[in-house]
DNA sequence: CTAGGACTTCGAGTCGACTCTAGATCAAGT
DNA sequence: ACTTGATCTAGAGTCGACTCGAAGTCCTAG
């Protein structure tokens, strides 16, 4: 398989992964790579396959908002090899809760700007489709801070 | 009504909003504040229901992670009064699709943290149940990076 | 041979949202 | 009168995660 080591540049990489150059260079300063990235002769960034795979992750583990350093602990613990899947396994279970916990979370804000997107709703069609506009549609207040 | 101006010093409000009373003063410097917040004799700051009410609101917002640019804009068109109904209904719509995005990312985010827990219990399924611990429960390369 | 563009390092700068410090003032209790 | 604890202001510091700048290297095409 000739295809095993295709030996990416960095800007390469920064198209695949949508990562900026200078973010790449930082999670690897920020020691997020399982591996210290290869260099070639002339000292520039090799990536592998493999690279784009983790880094790929790591963006997908980010936008869930995993702090570094729990990309780290976890890249460390595969960095280690085998025989330490339950602490994988453990670290994944808590960032599962902790996503859960958020999308509940802004499931509820969301009932809330749902509600007052109804308030404001109900105000501007009762002033618009009457006439001109209403002189005052009753019960606007409710639309300020005091409704919920 | 004498229930309509209860007086809460910035230590209460901070008890019932959660918000810390540095952050309080935090956001009055930031005008996010509907009226600036009154005081009493001695110059310390006084807060209304109605503050209190505003304050919640905000926490909410911000929960969902509106920006403070942006609850300062919300709450300007609250303080013009009432006759753009319009322009806060579009805030609010910009902000609850934003916060559907954010539900829908993190849920995809959810999903291949499912698909890797899957994984690693697989792994530790078949290497427990038989005996103390396998000498290498084939299939693990899956579970590094390369899966997804 | 040279100009362009992608790459290198190191360190500093930015941004958002707090968070804290220092020193002063004030209100209430002993 | 004194102490305690909450509050005040102005301004500085922190934190996380980038983001950028300067100055230099290296490869390729014209």
């Amino acid at each position: 398989m000739p295809d095993n080591a295709p030996s990416l540049s960095i800007g390469q990489v920064a198209d695949r992964t949508g990562l900026s150059v200078h973010t790449l260079r930082f999670y690897e300063r920020e020691g997020v790579m399982v591996n210290p990235v290869r260099r070639d002769a002339g000292g520039r960034r090799v990536y592998s396959e493999d690279d784009v795979g983790w880094l790929t992750l790591c963006t997908i583990l980010r936008a869930s908002d995993m702090p570094l350093p729990v990309l780290r602990e976890y890249m460390e613990l595969i960095r280690q090899g085998e025989g330490n899947e339950e602490e994988r396994l453990a670290l994944l279970h808590r960032h599962r809760r902790d996503v859960v916990a958020r999308i509940r979370r802004l499931t509820e804000c969301l009932d809330l700007v749902d509600h007052k997107v109804g308030v404001y709703e109900d105000i501007i069609d009762r002033s618009a489709p009457g006439h001109g506009c209403g002189p005052r549609p009753a019960g606007a207040r409710d639309a300020r801070q005091e409704s919920v």
